[in-house]
DNA sequence: TTAGCGTGTTGAAACGCTTCGACAAACGAT
DNA sequence: ATCGTTTGTCGAAGCGTTTCAACACGCTAA
């Protein structure tokens, strides 16, 4: 392999000067950069990333933690993790990628200076790993928010504002009888963000409306919904909307509502919170509170950048939730 | 941070000494190693993963390209990454994670010696990409079996025998009214390797068996599988089993048949080639070729090690394919 | 004419580790 | 007692960059 050495002497100059001319940090003169340049081209030169990341204390690599724990959304974290690694390369990052759900792989590259910022996903309430980032050299981007974020940066979609917009928006067609779908039992149980964000803000909506809305977890299997949609229905007959917050589960929802012969959306408004690629596959488009995985994405990366070589506070930035009406919520039937 | 000299110095050692605790390419007294332990212990000190690469041309971090193409099976795709981030940790190995389907992004971290080297998935017939690989320092192994592999190692079930052995097991059960549901179109224009080479198989054991069996494209949504299924049905209205190869379309193929009046596995006989997870978390548990996902992945990684410390020559492994009966196929009934 | 300044370039010192060769000490065999 | 081996440790070179201080040069301003 070439080294900066070779391109100097190929270019007659000062491996200084070679690396000036990469780094764009002093004058070079026009001619000199053009052989630099050249000779850079004719020797395929490329820097030695462990040279550059020791002498610069930079290495260009940003970790992604995405532990794949059970009940999570496989789909969705694709989309974070693609769009984490696209954005990154906007500014010339690449991502080393982490799915232990402890802090010990953060541990290691962060100590081991191997990236330069860290990005967390599946963030919980009370998260275990909090503490152990917080002390790292690195700055620390949560997807998610936490209780107590302390020093860390997040950024999410404000899920609670979601819960109760979505509530709001069922209510505001004179829907009364009002139910939420979330997410598996043991996605509540470690209480994943996200998931205590909505349900918080669709029961705190529901009670502020004055309306007894049951809410329920969901496997994202046919029998997990078939019981989960029985419940619902022997709990309230009545019942003429819901909102799903589970992916996994929607289509098996829709179908057992089916079979007990609630047709959307003439006889049930179904409104679901998911990424606007979900909503628009199922055989009937579905009203949504759209999950914006690509921005929610850009902003991660903007921050750690930011933070990287800013050295700007941290910081919460949720994103405001809105309403996309595919047809699927009707105003109830009067009684 | 701690370095290795602030270690020595605790330690009242040279940092030399430090250096072969570490790695134990020298023999160590136990006080000394003990002292040294302490000190690393005491001080909290990580090795400098930059200072690392330069001086040992190791950077103990895998390169894993897993471009997200349209038709793609992110289920599939997230098993195979998450079982390879998981082995490459048995060797101490990190994963740095491309999704950009050109070759840039190993051609950037290979010259830059940011990794050790490269694991490729979703490789195509006649992969534009091998000949860029081929020529990095780096060794590469890919999931799956282009044409012409060259000097790069390949891993991957044996899609063809698997397609062979799909049908003969159809066949075997008396079934001549049989057909195959495969990939989305634009998986199948890439010439993707798997695709390509099921459908090679089947239709070749077809022949072979002096059946007409008819193959389709279907894409992964409710309305492509209805168009696939009836078009099957049209064509030959005796159909009585198939071969489904293609995820996201699976549940929407079942529906289509059962809205024909055609379950399975009474009046059709299902078999599937996917992940095990996959059927069996249908409603009807499906017989099927298992893809093993952890199994080829922990191959993969196996095999890129084998060659990034041994200089073992490339080789290609294709896994045997076994069916495992779930039920759903069932013996023809005679005419 | 000289002092001062900006521009472009360079040499050398880090950066933190691995590894080679050398060497001292301890040991066993003669 | 001597020689050769083995064992444990060390010093120093080297890995390929970045970056700082210094310098040469040509200019402008006084």
């Amino acid at each position: 392999m070439a080294t900066i050495e070779d391109v100097a002497r190929a270019a007659g100059v000062s491996a200084s000067t070679v690396s000036y001319v990469l780094s764009g940090k002093r004058s070079i003169s026009a001619p000199t950069r053009q052989r630099v340049e050249k000779a850079i081209q004719q020797l395929g030169y490329r820097p030695h990333a462990g040279a550059r990341a020791l002498a610069s204390s930079r290495t260009n690599v940003l970790a992604l933690m995405a532990p794949l724990r059970a009940g999570v959304e496989v789909n969705v974290i694709m989309q974070f993790v693609s769009s984490v690694v696209l954005r990154a390369r906007d500014y010339s990052y690449d991502v080393l990628l982490l799915t232990q759900d402890d802090v010990s792989g953060a541990e290691r590259v962060g100590a081991g200076s191997m990236v330069d910022g860290i990005i967390v996903m599946d963030v919980e309430a009370q998260d275990a790993r909090l503490p152990s980032l917080a002390r790292l050299r690195q700055p620390t981007v949560l997807i998610g928010l936490p209780r107590s974020p302390g020093t860390l940066s997040c950024v999410d979609l404000d899920f609670e504002a979601a819960g109760r917009l979505a509530l709001d928006h069922l209510v505001g067609l004179g829907h009364r009888h009002v139910a939420f779908v979330g997410p598996p039992p043991e996605v509540m149980a470690r209480h994943t963000s996200y998931a205590d964000r909505v349900l918080r803000g669709f029961s705190g909506a529901a009670r502020d409306a004055g309306i007894d809305a049951r809410t329920i977890e969901c496997e994202g299997t046919a029998p997990g919904a078939a019981a989960a949609v029985d419940e619902l229905l022997a709990h309230d007959p009545a019942l003429s909307a819901v909102l799903v917050h589970n992916e996994s589960a929607l289509p098996h929802v829709v179908a057992r509502f089916a079979e007990h012969g609630r047709r959307v959306p003439d006889d049930l408004s179904v409104m679901i919170i998911s990424p606007p690629e979900v909503a628009t596959a199922q055989p009937v488009p579905l009203t949504s509170i759209d999950i914006p995985t690509e921005r929610v994405a850009r902003v991660a990366v903007e921050m750690t950048m930011a933070r990287i070589d800013g050295d700007e506070p941290a910081e919460t930035r949720l994103l405001t939730p809105v309403v996309t009406d595919r047809g699927s919520t009707l105003p109830a039937v009067s009684p």
